[in-house]
DNA sequence: CAGATATGATACACTAATGTCTCATATTTA
DNA sequence: TAAATATGAGACATTAGTGTATCATATCTG
């Protein structure tokens, strides 16, 4: 959040606003500060205090759900675990989390902060990988940006199945596991 | 295209203007209306003249593209083949069009005729899937859905491997098919 | 409680985009 | 070639969204 004003947002402010912005991002990239005002139930003057523009909000937003989605695979993590192991845990933090950092895909930002993030988080998927591979878990042959491509889309599919109440989310990431691993080898 | 005017719009317009369309709302689901006319190079009161607006415009462009996609896919395809055959077949077509139906997955479009067309797209894939389950290449405790959503994906995810340069279109191709069997096998 | 301050409502100016119209010109077609 | 017609350019009114400012009120904080 840019330094628009010098006052200080409140908390339920703050949250009331992300909230309803991450829903509307969500449903439609193109809504307006003024719907996000309105379904938060924040003055529009107020949106307009503490954020300087949509593109400030999303900053916002998206280093949020970065920051979100790495504490919760982190918490789960531990590097002496194996590699599937792993794997696993790192799913089943982050397909429950698929609501909540949907519009990502979507959003095209230039932020600096947020793309080293982005790296960031490409760069644990890509270490997993190559233990993985050490594990001789998925196969030699597979380039390892291939790999890490299916890891980010099967999240993906998996949060949509949960979301279309297709799968119950442990069913989808067992699916996602035995999908990849078995994919990959 | 809805009939908005009386007038019979140019081959070369329309061309003109479909085109540019599909790149700029592959950049961006926000371009506008006076953007898509100044890139394609054709008059605003043109666009307007046979655009009703942009969703007007957008569903002829899904509908080209699904179309475009249906004869791709159907060119290469006979019921007989077995269907690994025609699972590769099909990605073999698809994946090159990624560029061209890429803006399909963001826009929200309601038209009646569009979904038919996209659920029609999901049986071709359901029916392929049976096959490949009748032919004991894919497990039986794999939902449909599951592996039809594999499906999806896997040409999204070749298709940006392909258009960042980090693989050839007949190497993505192979990676699919082989990411696929072993995966839902 | 009392001062400080964040908020909502409202008003306002400003901008970008939309959609319509007209008319001279270019292109098609018969 | 001549008639028909689609086009581009420009003017225009309208709209939706933006961003700012003011001020009374609500909410914090000491």
């Amino acid at each position: 959040m840019s330094k628009v004003s010098r006052h200080t947002i409140r908390p339920r402010s703050l949250e009331a606003i992300l909230d309803a912005a991450i829903r509307l991002l969500n449903a439609d990239s193109g809504v307006t500060m003024t719907e996000i005002a309105k379904v938060s139930g924040v003055g529009r003057a107020t949106l307009h205090r503490h954020f300087k523009d949509k593109n400030d909000l999303i900053q916002t937003l998206s280093a949020r759900c970065m920051e979100e989605m790495n504490v919760a695979v982190l918490a789960t993590d531990s590097a002496d675990k194996p590699a599937v192991d792993r794997l696993y845990a790192m799913l089943k933090s982050a397909i429950p989390l698929g609501d909540r950092y949907a519009f990502l895909s979507f959003e095209r930002i230039e932020d600096e902060g947020l793309q080293s993030a982005y790296q960031e988080q490409l760069n644990w998927t890509t270490a997993l990988i190559e233990q993985l591979r050490t594990e001789k878990a998925i196969a030699e042959d597979i380039p390892t940006s291939w790999a890490v491509a299916q890891v980010d889309q099967v999240i993906w599919t998996a949060w949509t199945a949960v979301w279309n109440s297709e799968l119950t989310p442990i069913d989808a990431t067992n699916l996602s596991l035995r999908t990849l691993l078995k994919g990959l080898s």
